[in-house]
DNA sequence: CATTTAACGTTAAAATATTCACATTTTTCA
DNA sequence: TGAAAAATGTGAATATTTTAACGTTAAATG
């Protein structure tokens, strides 16, 4: 589809981790109608030096130019299309607890691209309930929704004890990625990346953060 | 409260990062009835080598012992106290959309000594809505709420946009750290620390892992 | 049209993080 | 009781990440 693939070594993860940042500010400023932004002023409104940012930006297939800085709608495109995150990408949720079913109406997921095309939980006393405009489904029926709708995503939102059961079952259904909202540590074979979204651990992060204090 | 309050300079953040993983799986260890553990058992785990493990817990004040390993509810005392989550602590929620009453709900916080205990939106049209045991308030009381019963964390989960004015209130307010459930990039005085749970981020990594596929 | 300036991309230096390697300690067992 | 084994804590070596420095380029100015 695209033409040259560009990056011969994988982009650092810690790069990778910042990326989004730097894509969705330069999104909220190209809706702003702000036309350039120099390294500088996105270190500034990230937290970040200067050098950090030119850094980062050379993994992307995107040049700023002398004096300008970088155009913010051309910078917005190109870390999208880095991210692989510039078209439509179908996800499904498992879980249909109270997480689970936020993350379905969760409107920046739409505004992003990913679109969540199912809503899964064992538990037969919630099948068929409506969240959002879909419906329950039991864990059974994976395999199906996943391979007719060429499902690239699978979000954990169990309970943590049965987090590794429902990633198995993404994996052998054919899901190319998973999004891990429990904290379970979810094992997984290399081909198929996991991302934590750690909410509990983040909080402990927080009070250790609280507890040091100033000492920053 | 605490005798000596150890550790002279704080621990490096990417070592903070991983010690929530670490309790964690002594929390679940213990409650398996596991005694022992080692360092390679915990790397083995978690995806880390055995060395990341010993020099992570070398910052914690606790000592394995040799041809044993470490004492697991020996390991998870330290380890909490450690990230100062060896208490109760209050929390505040901000934002009653699906994602605020999701975290209001979400039972593993109870279970690791965070307490919810007050959410919050503008719109007056939620206020007296119940969520789990609570019902919503106004933002306007939200400095009466973290005076009176001493919260610490408030959490953001409202829209993007909002999210720095209610960062901004939670610190006049009092909170002493925040968690800030939005894709937006909130700033805040050094000695009020933000911690981001980036879930749309999150997806968009695991785009680019997915792209870059085996290379990993 | 030459000079100045702001900002880039990039190389190199400094700072951090991870891994290795091993001396030391505790336990086991012959 | 003494030798062997397993696992620790730690100093040193690697590897990675961040920051600083600077030559180069495009725009602005006189």
């Amino acid at each position: 589809m695209t033409g040259a693939d560009e990056e011969r070594t994988p982009i650092p993860a810690t790069v990778v981790r910042r990326l989004p940042k730097y894509l969705l500010l330069t999104q909220r400023l190209a809706k702003d109608g702000q036309e350039w932004i120099s390294s500088a002023e996105i270190g500034e409104a990230l937290g970040l030096t200067s050098s950090t940012v030119r850094q980062d930006l050379s993994h992307v297939d995107f040049y700023g130019i002398s004096k300008r800085g970088y155009s913010v709608r051309g910078l917005a495109a190109a870390l999208s299309e880095t991210l692989g995150a510039n078209r439509e990408i179908a996800v499904v949720v498992v879980g249909a607890g109270n997480m689970g079913r936020a993350l379905v109406q969760h409107k920046e997921f739409l505004r992003q691209g990913f679109k969540i095309c199912g809503i899964f939980d064992s538990d037969p006393a919630l099948a068929g309930e409506s969240v959002g405009d879909l419906k329950v489904r039991l864990i059974r029926e994976l395999t199906e929704v996943i391979c007719g709708q060429d499902v690239e995503i699978g979000v954990i939102a169990v309970p943590a004890p049965a987090a590794q059961e429902v990633a198995d079952r993404l994996i052998v259904s054919g899901v190319r990625g998973i999004l891990n909202v429990t904290s379970a540590h979810v094992v997984a074979p290399r081909h198929v990346p996991v991302v934590d979204v750690r909410i509990v651990a983040s909080l402990q992060e927080l009070t250790y953060a609280i507890k040091v204090g100033g000492r920053r």
